[in-house]
RNA sequence: GCGCUCGUAGUGAAGAGGCCUAUCACGUCUCCCUGUCACGGAGAAGAUCGCCGGUUCGAAUCCGGUCGAGCGCGCCA
């Protein structure tokens, strides 16, 4: 019997088939029973008759039956199967399931965020939360598709590292066998090390942050989306570079998650052909003019800023999104790269987009000299950045790069409420999969 | 870390001093139903109202503490 996806059943019309799954809802009407049967591709409805009442919610189930036509009255419009139906002649229960502590048969998750969280094996299956990470796997897969497609190559780098990456933010410390490791912030050392050996490179790996923060767009483990490239000729090429990979993110999505994007309700943010680049000084006036709020003397922008300066670019641009430049020196890694025309100032920028940061990036320091006087400055002991300094000691080229977070792009993209729901499995103060609270502290 | 808000059946919510012997929806169980698709109908079980203490004749409700959660801020992607 031809084993059967729920997406393929439409092309089988007449044919006799197995499916394999679960069960997502039961309608009895005693003589006749209707099932919801989900796979990975979707859902059809199965008829099947008494027996199939002792199927319950989530059992997984072989069932063979014949792929027929709905009569026209019975065409279901919300189902992209709707408009045939499995008549099912058996079924095998593969695995039965406990009841679930929740209704998964209906179309949203009436759930909290701990909720969700806590049931997370199960509560990935939901379509409405699956299809965020099929979102996510095409934000992904166009970043590397568009570098390559610009040359850049792709490669691995490390976790453990012998010391933190960036001014500020916290590491978390690994015990290895006699001595101190850390888990990396980012792979940003290493992606400018590469420099030296391919040009143009990014990265896709997982980054953690031992930020105390508590808030709807903090995680301590991320999936980060690194690019660097080399023999910049402006420290602007970069943003090209990062305003191309954010355009073929969206185009990506808005082509092959249609159906995604419809199930979640998400509006993809509307972006002009150049997005809007401000400097961080302008952007404060722009604030100051339309809120009164005086910012001009601070070194970032708030949450309250940003949010701000997205509906500035919406309005006067018809953008979502707005490059931020020329951030202070002072809030900004060593390696950053000072404004030749105000060294306080550096070659940096952010894109800022829906309220909150998408990517950050800018040009890097190539001379040695500087960087280990900057580390010195930064109060770092450059002797931990070694294998890093190697590299300037032994000649780098003038070169920049940026990166963002998977998490936080997929929130957006989708406008959901907090990151956490566009992480698989969510690690925070609070929780590494299980809620730390339940489990006693380390002594 | 700080600030604000919230903790009520498995899940999601209502109740804001006595009407509470705690309400509703989904789920669960029993029964009815060959066309439902968030099926429908009849019934049942399921909650010491997070925990500890206080105020009061009386507390789910007010106060204090504690634990947990959500949001905001700082910091960041």
């Amino acid at each position: 019997m031809k084993k059967v996806y729920v997406s393929d059943t439409p092309q089988q019309t007449g044919k006799t088939v197995a499916l394999y799954g679960w069960v997502s809802n039961l309608r009895d009407h005693k003589k006749i029973v209707f099932i919801d049967l989900r796979d990975s591709t979707g859902i059809v409805q199965v008829v099947g008759d008494e027996k199939f009442k002792n199927l319950h919610p989530e059992d997984v189930v072989k069932i063979e039956g014949t792929v027929k036509k709905r009569p026209e009255k019975l065409i279901n419009k919300k189902l992209l199967t709707g408009e045939i139906e499995i008549e099912a002649k058996s079924f095998e229960v593969l695995s039965h399931a406990e009841t679930p502590p929740f209704d998964m048969g209906k179309e949203s998750l009436d759930v909290t965020l701990p909720t969700l969280l806590d049931y997370r094996s199960l509560t990935l299956r939901h379509p409405k939360v699956s299809a965020i990470f099929k979102v996510q796997e095409k934000v992904i897969d166009s970043f590397r598709e568009i570098l390559k497609e610009q040359g850049f190559r792709e490669f691995q780098a490390p976790i453990l590292v012998p010391a933190q990456a960036e001014g500020g933010a916290e590491t978390f410390a690994v015990e290895y066998f006699d001595h101190k490791a850390y888990l990396g912030q980012s792979p940003q050392l290493y992606k400018q090390i590469m420099l030296g050996v391919f040009d143009k490179v990014f990265t896709v790996t997982h980054a953690f942050r031992a930020e105390p923060s508590v808030t709807t767009r903090h995680i301590t483990e991320y999936i980060s989306l690194d690019a660097e490239m080399a023999f910049i000729e402006s420290w602007e090429e970069i943003m090209d570079t990062a305003e191309s990979v954010v355009k073929k993110i969206i185009e990506t999505v808005e082509e092959s998650c249609s159906k995604e994007l419809q199930l979640l309700e998400a509006v993809l943010p509307k972006v002009s052909e150049k997005f809007p680049r401000l400097t961080l000084t302008e952007a404060q006036d722009i604030i100051f003019e339309r809120t009164k709020r005086d910012v001009r003397k601070e070194p970032d922008l708030s949450p309250a800023d940003e949010d701000e300066i997205c509906k500035w670019a919406n309005e006067q641009h018809g953008s979502e999104l707005v490059f931020i430049t020329h951030y202070p020196t002072s809030k900004r890694p060593f390696y950053t790269y000072p404004d030749p025309k105000n060294p306080e100032l550096t070659l940096s920028f952010d894109l800022i987009g829906r309220g909150i940061e998408w990517i950050t990036g800018g040009q890097r320091i190539n001379d040695y000299k500087q960087l280990v006087s900057n580390l010195k400055k930064w109060g770092d002991d450059p002797a931990n950045y070694d294998v890093y300094l190697q590299a300037f000691k032994y000649g780098m080229p003038p070169e920049g790069g940026f990166a963002m977070g998977a998490e936080r792009i997929t929130m957006k993209l989708l406008n959901l409420a907090n990151v956490r729901e566009a992480a698989l499995f969510p690690r925070d103060m609070e929780r590494v999969d299980v809620r730390l609270s339940k489990k006693s502290k380390k002594s």
